[in-house]
DNA sequence: AATTTGAGTTTTATCGTTAAATTCTACAAA
DNA sequence: TTTGTAGAATTTAACGATAAAACTCAAATT
């Protein structure tokens, strides 16, 4: 167990008989040293397995190369490709990424955001459904530190975010649904505290109305984002006699579940009950029933979602841009 | 856009007419201090909402309290759930996690181990299957890194690890598929490369030879972890002509595409053809048909391999420990 | 010869925190 | 009165890197 300190500049520059300096400058390569001397150090750098030390660099700097990401929960489906983008992006400008989860309670979300804070990330990825309201972004503001928001377009002015169009999303899988069959349509959408939630109900609802048709709330059973969820508004539904119709579900999972039920009725889908999903998760193609959803690009707005910090960092002054992406519906055997 | 600097200890010794080194003692709880100062510090670094600095910290301390994490794809299902294991434990002990994914590629595992040294992280978790053999081992233990491995036990004597048991594992999945069944039993494991594969063949061919069969090296077709090599796999085995008996996979992806392959053949999943996977990843009791599978405690292995880091942080001379877990078949459709 | 120039290099100070040693009080004991 | 001591606080010096200013010395210019 070598218990060497690990070699600093000071190190090499005592070997090399120059000043730190000399080889700071050298291994930053800023010029104002002769070629000589710079050889000379960075063969001994070499010899010694020098390797700068980041701590002392973001002290120095006052930037940490550091991004923070806070998820509701990273092993969730959807947030892992998303996350996937996010790395991938940090990681080809330099950038590394910490992670929080805050399985969406509160106080971990607080806490999260002061690590994040006390570590001095240079920006702010939030991925979490954010039930906690804005008082945490004002404090972000508030301290200079950039942020952008993923999948959470509407509703907060003044900050950067990237997201698909759940407008656009929403209502093009319910013109699809009511264009190719004159069904009885049932909704499963997310809860109503979810942003997404409501702005894919606002797509659902024009799309209706395009079709000669209104929203009822009697015939809408919101669901949290689960399999059980879905389960077991399904299985309700089918108890009430509802034997043949269309279900638009919010998210894939209520999807999954809403399909379980349907089977265990012995009812066909997609003949008897057509089910829609949304989000587009890996493996909706190899279900019981492949799913008929909306591809959300997730991969596509971690990667922008860094791209947009970054651009922040550069010019903290341009105006707040929301980008929005387009998702693609994907039809397979459930409807 | 408030730019104002960040509040420091200064900021207060000044404001409290005492020195820094008073404010840091009363913040970490040090002693020596007043009652009275004490409380006249701390109010007023609550108001002027005061956030320590870790990266000044650790510099000092010489201690990051990050755990870095490299993965060999931080989105893939197995690896997400043992992910959030990692988080979970380290979070709850006041560390945070940074993750780099190699995709398999020597130079990004190269470069995450460099930045994770860079950063001194306190100490790694190393959950890519490694191509690169032990010299990348070999430099963090010279450099004094605490090191566990998870999913990958065999083979590197004197290194920590956790995993589950894969010759077990091999071995139940074989032992059940032929207790079932007197079955043509055919393989697609993982490739050969990975040492978690290895381990899986040993129990198959523990638990053949208990049934008084042997390997055959031309029952046996190496997959990658992908659905479409388990795809193709089943593919070219049915055109050879095999309408009738069992697949063992090595993990449930290529079970997936081995399914599909079935199916487009119009053969009956189990009654032609019986399929088990490895892993249990998440959905696998939703499939088009749900998946005989060994579910590994993913989540417990990230949790576990996380409290063995910090046990060996507290006793660096600890002798290396090798945690390895049970598996539990999970029966399904598929077979 | 005196002065300028500039490449090459060193010195100094700093980022924010904290370990260790030191000073300063006030008060008790000898 | 002197000495001792415990508590409260301060001073100093790191941790490792680097920005900025200062210095050095040989070659070029006046």
């Amino acid at each position: 167990m070598t218990n060497s300190k690990r070699v600093t500049i000071k190190d090499i520059a005592k070997e090399a008989g120059v000043s730190a300096m000399a080889v700071s400058r050298v291994l930053s390569n800023k010029g104002g040293i002769s070629q000589e001397t710079s050889e000379r150090i960075l063969a001994i750098a070499k010899k010694l397995n020098y390797r700068p030390n980041s701590i002392a660099r973001s002290l120095r700097k006052q930037r940490t190369k550091t991004i923070g990401v806070i998820a509701s929960d990273s092993s969730e489906l959807v947030f892992s490709q998303i996350l996937r983008g996010v790395q991938d992006s940090a990681s080809a400008e330099g950038y590394d990424v910490i992670i929080a989860n805050t399985y969406q309670i509160p106080e971990n979300e607080k806490h999260a955001l002061n690590t994040m804070i006390d570590r001095r990330i240079d920006g702010l990825i939030f991925a979490a459904p954010m039930r906690t309201g804005k008082s945490d972004l004002e404090e972000l503001k508030h301290l200079g530190i950039p942020t952008v928001l993923l999948m959470r377009s509407g509703g907060l002015v003044g900050i950067d975010s990237v997201s698909a169009d759940n407008y656009i999303g929403g209502y093009e899988i319910v013109d699809y649904l009511l264009s190719t069959r004159d069904d009885d349509i049932r909704f499963f959408p997310l809860s109503q505290s979810r942003s997404t939630g409501l702005e894919r109900i606002a797509g659902y609802q024009n799309a209706l109305s395009d079709h000669g048709r209104n929203w009822n709330e009697r015939r809408v059973y919101y669901c949290e984002p689960t399999i059980n969820d879905g389960y077991s508004a399904m299985a309700k539904l089918v108890q009430t006699g509802f034997k043949h119709g269309t279900v638009c579900c919010g998210c894939d999972l209520i999807a999954i579940g809403a399909i379980k039920a349907v089977q265990e009725a012995n009812l066909k889908i997609p003949e008897d009950i057509r089910i829609s999903g949304y989000d587009d998760i890996e493996l909706s193609d190899y279900l019981s029933v492949p799913l008929t959803t909306m591809r959300q690009p997730k991969y596509d707005i971690g990667y922008e979602g860094v791209r947009l910090l970054l651009e922040r960092f550069n010019n903290p002054d341009m105006c707040s841009k929301q980008i929005v992406m387009r998702n693609e519906l994907i039809i397979r055997k459930s409807t």
